[in-house]
RNA sequence: GUCCCCAUCGUCUAGCUCGGCCUAGGACACCAGAUUUUCAUUCUGGCGACCGGGGUUCGAAUCCCCGUGGGGACGCCA
C-alpha cells in the first residue's frame, strides 16, 4: 500500500507552491489507490502559530484535498503534530547516541558559523569541520564549566549517497562536500527537522516522499539517518519550483499568490487545482481541461517535468472561466450567491432576484470577484453610466412608450423580450443603437451588460415598469 | 565560492525513453477578421521556439561532451 504525506509547517498561509505539493501528493496517492497524511511540522515553536495551522486545514479543505490520515481525521500511526511527538523523537535519539551514530557536540554556535566562513573563504566547500567530534574529556568539561549547552549530532560516516529520484532519476552526492555532521537535536533539547521528519516517515510507514527541489539537498542527509535508524528510506521524487510571473520565487510575494487569496478573489477549487497541476504536469494529447476526478484518475509522476515554471494569471483565469462556464447554471448560481453573500455584496438587493439573474452571468465572468460590479445594477438605486441616452428626445420617448406597453403585456416569461421590443419598435422613432441603448440604460445604468434576452425576463415586468418610470424623471 | 538540478514559442507544454512520421503540435497572452444591434462568449486566421558549439550517425529537438544561461542548497528554519 502506497502512503504518501504532506507536512507543511504552520508558519505562514499555504500557497501557490505548497497546495502543488500537497496536490501532486493528494493525486499521486488517488491514481495508487494509496493512502495520503497530513502531518504538521511544527518543530520550529518560535514560528509555528496555530492559527496558521487552522488556516491551513480549512485551506486544504477548501481545494478538496482530503486527508486519509492526520488532524481531525485521526489515523492509527498519530499524533499527526510533531509538537506531540516530541517523546518519540527522545527515544530515537537515546538510541542512536547509544549506538555512537550520533554525539554530543559541545562546539557553540559561533564556532560552528566561523569554521563554515573560512572555508567559505579558502574556496572549500562551505562545510562544518566536526571538530566537536573529538574533544576530549577535559575540554568537554571546561566547555559544561563555561555554561555551554551541547547539541546532538549525526555522525556522517559513509558520504557517497545515490538516490534514485522518481522525477530525476540517478542522483549522486558527496556529502564531504557539501555537510559536516549536522545537528539532530539543538542545545536548547528540541529536535531539529531532520530528525523529525526521519523518524515520522520511518514511524508512519511512507512509502513516497514526494516534495519540492529545494528539499533536494536534504535528501541524503535523511537517507543516512533513516537507515541508522534502522528504517528503511522511501522513494524521493522532488518537484521543480514554481515562480512568479516575473521569474521571481514565489515565496517573496507570497501575498498575492496564498491560497486564501484565490479564494478571496472567487476561484473554484477545482479550477485552480486544474491550473495547479498544469504546472510542471501534463497528461499529454493536448489535454489541458480536465476535472477533478480525471486529475485523479490521470496524474503520474512519470509525466512531471524537471525544470522550474512560471505562475501565469492569465491562463488561471482563464481555465478558471472554462470550469465556470461547465457548471449546471443552478450550481453556478450557488456558488456565486455564496461568494457574493460572505463578501456583503448583497445587503441591499433582493436574494430571489439575485439567484434568478445569476445565470446571466455565467458566460461573462472568469471569477466570483468580477460580480459585484457587474450586478450593481439589481440595487435599486443604482446609477446611470451614460444619462445622455436617456435625456435625449428618442431615449425618452422609447421610456414613455415602454411604460404604455408594459402594463398590457402578458407575464409568460417566454420570448418576453421580443414580445416587449416588437410592441415598443412601431410606436417611436428610434432605431438601431439609439433604440435598444436607451432600455438597456434605463434596465441597467450601464452601455454594457449581460444579453437583454435572458435578463429581461429575470427582472420581471413590474420591475421593468418601475425603472423606465425611473428613466423618465431624469 | 562549493555542491546539486534544469534548459522547446513571451508563458504553460506535446514530442525526447525506442534518432527519421517534426517544413516541431496544442493552449494562454497578443494582433486581425467573422458572429452577437452592447460587453462577454463562440469561430477563423496571424505572430511566435528546439540556448550556443562540438561530436556520434546516412540522418539529432531527440544520444554524448564542453560552454552559456536559469534554479536550488550550503541554518541549532522547514
Amino acid at each position: 500500500m502506497i502512503r504518501v504525506r504532506f507536512a507543511p509547517s504552520p508558519t505562514g498561509y499555504l500557497h501557490l507552491g505548497n497546495v502543488r505539493t500537497a496536490l501532486f501528493n493528494y493525486l499521486f496517492a488517488k491514481s495508487q489507490a494509496g493512502r495520503f497524511i497530513l502531518r504538521v511540522e511544527d518543530t520550529d515553536l518560535e514560528r509555528s502559530k496555530p492559527e496558521f495551522r487552522a488556516a491551513l486545514i480549512e485551506d486544504l479543505r477548501w481545494m478538496g484535498i482530503q486527508w486519509d490520515e492526520g488532524p481531525e481525521a485521526g489515523g492509527a500511526y498519530g499524533p499527526y503534530l510533531q509538537s506531540e511527538r516530541l517523546a518519540i523523537y527522545k527515544g530515537y535519539v537515546e538510541r542512536l547516541l547509544a549506538a555512537g551514530k550520533a554525539y554530543a557536540c559541545y562546539v557553540t554556535e559561533e564556532e560552528a558559523e566561523e569554521s563554515k566562513r573560512l572555508a567559505r573563504l579558502e574556496k572549500r566547500p562551505p562545510r562544518f569541520d566536526n571538530r566537536g567530534r573529538h574533544f576530549t574529556a577535559q575540554e568537554i568539561e571546561s566547555r559544561k564549566a563555561r555554561g555551554i549547552k551541547p547539541t546532538i549530532r549525526f555522525k556522517v560516516e559513509d558520504p557517497q549517497v545515490v538516490l534514485h529520484d522518481l522525477v530525476r532519476g540517478e542522483v549522486h552526492f558527496n556529502l564531504d562536500d557539501m555537510v559536516g555532521d549536522f545537528v539532530i537535536v539543538r542545545a536548547d533539547g528540541s529536535p531539529t527537522f531532520h530528525l523529525a521528519v526521519c523518524v515520522d516517515d520511518g514511524l508512519m510507514g511512507v512509502t513516497h516522499v514526494i516534495r519540492g527541489e529545494d528539499h533536494l539537498s536534504n535528501t541524503p542527509k535523511h537517507i543516512l539517518l533513516l537507515k541508522a535508524m534502522g528504517f528503511t528510506p522511501p522513494q524521493y521524487g522532488h518537484l521543480a519550483l514554481i515562480h512568479g510571473p516575473g521569474g521571481e520565487p514565489l515565496s517573496k510575494r507570497l501575498g498575492d499568490v496564498s491560497v486564501r487569496e484565490f479564494r478571496r478573489k472567487g476561484y473554484l477549487p477545482f479550477g485552480l487545482a486544474n491550473y495547479i497541476a498544469l504546472l510542471g504536469w501534463s497528461p499529454g494529447e493536448n489535454r489541458e481541461i480536465l476535472s477533478w476526478k480525471e486529475l485523479q484518475e490521470l496524474f503520474s509522476l512519470e509525466r512531471v517535468n524537471k525544470g522550474p515554471s512560471i505562475y501565469d494569471p492569465h491562463k488561471l483565469d482563464w481555465l478558471n472561466g472554462e470550469h465556470l462556464r461547465r457548471l449546471a447554471p443552478e450550481e453556478f448560481a450557488a456558488r456565486a450567491f455564496d461568494f457574493l453573500q460572505q463578501g456583503g455584496f448583497l445587503q441591499t438587493m433582493e436574494p430571489s432576484l439575485v439567484m434568478k439573474v445569476l445565470p446571466v452571468f455565467q458566460d461573462n465572468i472568469e471569477r466570483f470577484d468580477q460580480l459585484p460590479d457587474k450586478i450593481g445594477f439589481l440595487s435599486e438605486d443604482f446609477g446611470y453610466e451614460n444619462r445622455g441616452w436617456l435625456e435625449s428626445d428618442e431615449g425618452r420617448e422609447v421610456c414613455r412608450a415602454a411604460l404604455e406597453i408594459l402594463p398590457e403585456m402578458e407575464v409568460a416569461e417566454d420570448g418576453l423580450y421580443d414580445r416587449f421590443v416588437n410592441a415598443l419598435k412601431p410606436k417611436v422613432r428610434a432605431k438601431g443603437k439609439n433604440f435598444f441603448m436607451p432600455i438597456r440604460m434605463a434596465l441597467t445604468g450601464r452601455e454594457h451588460g449581460p444579453e437583454m434576452k435572458r435578463l429581461f425576463p429575470a427582472l420581471g415586468l413590474n420591475r421593468a415598469e418601475l425603472r423606465f418610470k425611473r428613466a423618465v424623471s431624469v
